[in-house]
DNA sequence: CGTGCGCTTGATAATGGTCAAGACGCGTGG
DNA sequence: CCACGCGTCTTGACCATTATCAAGCGCACG
């Protein structure tokens, strides 16, 4: 109960400066969550040497950027990202965040350019992935084909349970799976489930699950009051998971 | 204005009985809008190799269900599929309507079984591609291999558009969005983009877009009543285009 | 010809949006 | 170090869109 929650909750990020070591695919702590899963050791040092690993995005710098030309996918290594799309009157969507081990940008395959943008919610670091050289290497490691699909299909699955929860559930249910999926995702890097720092603004919240900042919190107000949830600014303590789990509705896998 | 609409709808399925002939990639009518596209001929035949054509599926028959084990994914050749999820408390959630020419279930690769469960909407064929054949077949021909990419990719831009029609759309603007996307569909078909019979249920509609029969109906003769609109049970026809553009505020691309 | 399902329309209710005001927190600059 | 100011968050009052409930119509199918 004592234990800082900057230790709890972004341990991938200590203060000595991840970026200076030489990271790479093999010894990255990520590895099992992300595309050199279920490879080789020596496929994930073919894979390592197409990665490009820049210098880290401050908060708000763009991943990549809708219309842009599609040359790579990311996968995120410490921070959090969030896509969005820019609807034709102007107003934003955003439609996926994004957490250490996960892969975006695979929204572009389909017309070579971006179809959303993607910016750092905090410092962030990612590692870039060209898609040219993957698809090449993919056609020679079934295993990286395979899993590629897989994280595609994941993606489609992702935003279908989206849509569900957009069209059928209350605000309420919403919000309560949100807070578990993050709780899940966590718990997945090996970090606390039950508390942890949100990147995102209420505003995001609001906007990706469909809803405005008010009713967001507003929600969180009510979730306190039924004391499932300690909500405090950013930091989030789940106080009651099973309950949680009954107010979404929705069964949250990681 | 006085051609019989099965001419303007559904010519693909003539009453000469398509599926007698054998049918294959090379010489499918819809191979332009299909996997076969971008292949040489030579390639299109050892795709036509691999694909499994089955006899047609009646209404209400299933294509595959959800939790049953994944091992292809399906074009559709006529008719129409709708996709499903059953959501953890039993209702249903439509995720897709399937016309000819585009290719279904890819959401079951992530896990090696099917994510949502695909029915026929009305009698209907389909082509079955077993997916380890294909995927096989897409590490020797790269461009089939980026061709599947970009279908998946195109699946998951179109979810976060459904996304972002479900999030910030009044019901006028999704109904307008969805006869206008229906109407580009058909188009790429060379079929009438003004004048078609809808293969869903009210029902359907309001669960895609996430309203309730009521509202669908009520939207309906709004439209009707607004000129942009003719509404005659399933049969829609489209007098007016840009004002349905206007109403929908999104841009539909086929 | 009857029954039932799908569709339409109306009346009412509720969830969440809008508008408004104030509190809190954070970064900047004095 | 503190004060200021802006942006984010919270809370309240009111309103609108859409859901819910209810009833009736009509076509399709047995």
């Amino acid at each position: 109960m004592t234990i800082p929650i900057e230790e709890l909750s972004q341990p991938e990020t200590p203060r000595q400066c991840t970026h200076d070591f030489r990271v790479n695919c093999s010894n990255c702590r990520l590895s099992s969550l992300c595309l050199p899963l279920a490879l080789e050791s020596d496929d994930i040092d073919k894979l390592d040497n197409i990665v490009q690993r820049g210098k880290p995005l401050q908060k708000g710098e763009h991943v990549y950027q809708a219309g842009g030309p599609f040359s790579a996918v990311y996968a995120v290594r410490s921070g959090a990202i969030k896509a969005y799309r820019v609807t034709d009157d102007g107003r934003e969507q955003v439609t996926g965040f994004y957490f250490p081990g996960e892969i975006l940008g695979m929204d572009g395959i389909a017309k070579n350019s971006h179809a959303c943008s993607a910016r750092a919610l905090e410092t962030s670091a990612v590692c870039e992935i060209p898609f040219s050289s993957l698809a090449e290497l993919s056609a020679r490691m079934p295993n990286l084909q395979r899993h590629f699909f897989q994280l595609m299909s994941r993606e489609i699955t992702e935003d279908q349970q989206l849509i569900t929860l957009l069209s059928k559930n209350t605000a309420e249910e919403r919000i309560a799976a949100l807070m578990l999926s993050i709780s899940a995702r966590n718990a997945r890097r090996k970090l606390s489930s039950t508390r942890f720092r949100l990147p995102m603004s209420r505003i995001d919240i609001g906007n990706y699950l469909g809803l405005t900042v008010e009713t967001v919190s507003r929600v969180f107000s009510r979730l306190q009051k039924l004391d499932v949830l300690e909500v405090s600014n950013k930091e989030i303590t789940i106080n009651d998971t099973r309950g949680l789990q009954d107010i979404a509705n929705v069964i949250i896998e990681a």
